[in-house]
DNA sequence: CCGTATCCAATAAGATACTG
DNA sequence: CAGTATCTTATTGGATACGG
């Protein structure tokens, strides 16, 4: 049963003192991470979470929540009647994973297997933004450009050579992109055209944008791969 | 057949374009991370990791090298005649997961439930000076502190505020400490009285360099566990 | 619709014994 | 010492059914 689990739970514990190993206890089950991920930019609900990390199962996803929580890297949250939902908030030591998650990912991103052209969520694409931005290409920049994305909206404010990155609405944004995570990432990091997004407001702004973002450079294959 | 596994395998594919996804999928495996966290400070025996994972079985070690091997990760050498053996050295994009290791192992370090009395290898030990020094607190030291650590020799080399650790000769260090990892862990992130360690040459400069290290606040309970 | 629980098949991990 | 082979157990994922 389930709570058994929990609390007995640590069987399969690494028995070393060192703090990487335990990280590896809170956060390395498989999904563990990803789903994190999908909090980094404020509360979900279970199917927003199933709907962003295509491939998890129900059963695991439900797992994974309980297990984040009670470990007290999330929290659970009833919204009052009106709303009468749950929804899975990160604590903010649970935020505190990001640095883990850029470094990851920025690592990764150098794979010379990795696959840019996979399903991608909202929040990935826009977290990415935060890890991977160019800070002198964005020290010129001053604009807040807004996303609807899967249809919901998120916004990017540049300024000083900073970013940062949300859910909420594109108003008052100077521009605003329709599109979808795959296409944007297709634009910013692989070099697709431009004139494939939808924008409203200043365009020129928007072009400058998807400009500021720079992957590391890919390993030598020869080097990497036997 | 293992070569069967490794051909066909990703079927347990994350199908998520995201960078931090994709290194989930070469890193994310149980052991992998605290494998080339043991090649950190240079080439290791089979034996040797089997000892400093303390857990692992050798199958699943044997597996973990094969994956990360065809990965690119590490590269497994056959030395000459006279030695005989096989060692497994990270490459250089497999060292570079460093940073992944640290940033997970201070984020950890914040865990209520990290427990720093269990066993630690003298990689370990070693690596997390580098995690966890205080530049400020460095600033003024220079020195070079070597260590033996269950039968081997290291050392740490600090200067101008940063430090550089490898496995090696302790010849030629100011001052050097023979002890196990868990008792250096003790004196430096514990608290423990520093006589429980032996020191050859400059007592006092090792007793300074026991307190540049610093680990993050723990994380408050109440915010972390409901 | 929002989850949770249950059942089942496929993998992965763990323990142990064994071989060159 | 350096792994393999084999067997057992645990975890995962998919399907589906169930309660609010």
């Amino acid at each position: 049963m389930q709570l058994e689990k929990l609390t007995e739970s640590r069987k399969r514990a690494y028995d070393d003192a060192c703090g990487t190993a335990h990280g590896l206890e809170l956060i390395g089950d498989r999904w563990a991470l990803l789903v994190l991920r999908e909090l980094l930019l404020g509360p979900r609900r279970f199917s927003d979470l199933k709907t962003d990390l295509p491939g998890i199962s129900a059963n695991v996803l439900t797992q994974r929540l309980a297990e984040l929580e009670e470990r007290g890297l999330l929290r659970r949250t009833r919204l009052p009647p009106p709303a009468a939902r749950e929804v899975y908030e990160a604590t903010p030591w649970g935020l505190e994973v990001e640095p883990v998650i850029q470094a990851l990912g920025r690592w990764a991103a150098r794979s010379p297997r990795h696959d840019a052209t996979l399903p991608l969520s909202p929040v990935s694409i826009l977290t990415s933004f935060r890890t991977m931005i160019d800070e002198d290409r964005a020290k010129g920049f001053d604009g807040r450009i807004g996303f609807r994305l899967k249809g919901a909206e998120y916004f990017a404010r540049v300024r000083k050579g900073r970013i940062r990155v949300g859910r909420g609405p594109v108003e008052g944004c100077d521009a605003v992109i329709t599109t979808t995570p795959e296409e944007l990432a297709a634009v910013v990091y692989g070099g697709a055209p431009f004139e494939m997004l939808e924008v409203e407001g200043d365009e020129a702004l928007a072009r400058r944008f998807v400009t500021l973002f720079v992957l590391p450079p890919k390993v030598e294959a020869a080097a990497s791969l036997p």
